[in-house]
DNA sequence: CCCTACAATAGACATTGTCTAAGTCAAGTG
DNA sequence: CACTTGACTTAGACAATGTCTATTGTAGGG
């Protein structure tokens, strides 16, 4: 179930048992952590793990293009291991959860020529906020 | 032409040297200025203002909705004044020069029911990210 | 089994943002 | 126009997140 790991392997990456575990932590469906969160599962695996190796070692897994990296609240950056299906997310205002969704069409195609200004566009990032069910009625 | 202060004014918001200065230095068409920017501005009218008074203003703007506040990188948090015209934001990956654009369409209408897992939803960020005409020539 | 280049480590440092206690002031009241 | 009061501002400590460096460790090829 370690896909993650496969991918990461097959691309001729280096093993090694810390990289292994940020790759075994971070895995999975509907998996947003901080690096802060990975490493503290990390720790729990491999005591020894420093913060540094684990901050490179997501930096590198964006850099190859594994994991994806979400800025969904302007406070730490969030890793999401599902690269690999275009997708949106759904934030909640208080509590934080954040699920992964995939909204009709484009929405690189909602923007004209004439809006795009002369630039290169290559992504595009959708953040949809409100409130969940848990929060919408406790609120 | 200081249509934020005027606003501002309006509501009863009582008015202060700092203020002022905060409001008229974010003032404008396409400003995105982080909170430092805003303080590094503001001291050279105001030089005894302080960063606990940016960031405490900044941060009434934007409760008072007249100040939109914008996450485009996961570092500083940017506060964008335009806030009642509906826009997106379309930035450099490279210069990190930052353009208010209109796509067509409602982003939100884009996500079916079954998507929205019970969250009730009350805006969407839209990033769009890319490389600006001179960055995309020099790269 | 040994090299060697690449990876990991601890901890200092940088950036961004929040909080507190004490001083200051805008604006309503008399 | 002085007084008063509650809201505003300040400096600086603190917190959270991220980056860098010099040193030590080790994966994997020969």
């Amino acid at each position: 179930m370690s896909d993650l790991l496969e991918r990461l392997r097959g691309r001729g990456w280096r093993m090694t048992a810390q990289r292994r575990v940020v790759a075994e932590v971070l895995d999975g469906d509907h998996v947003h952590l901080t690096a802060d969160e990975v490493h503290a599962r990390a720790v729990t695996r491999l005591p020894e793990i420093s913060r540094a190796t684990v901050y490179n070692t997501l930096g590198e897994m964006v850099t190859l293009g594994e994991v994806i990296e979400v800025a969904t609240d302007g406070r730490a950056k969030r890793y999401d291991p599902n690269a690999h299906r275009p997708h949106q997310h759904l934030v909640c205002g208080r509590c934080g959860a954040i699920r992964d969704v995939h909204p009709a069409g484009d929405p690189l195609a909602d923007l004209p020529d004439t809006e795009r200004f002369g630039f290169v566009i290559s992504n595009v990032e959708v953040t949809y906020r409100g409130l969940c069910p848990s929060c919408a009625t406790t609120a």
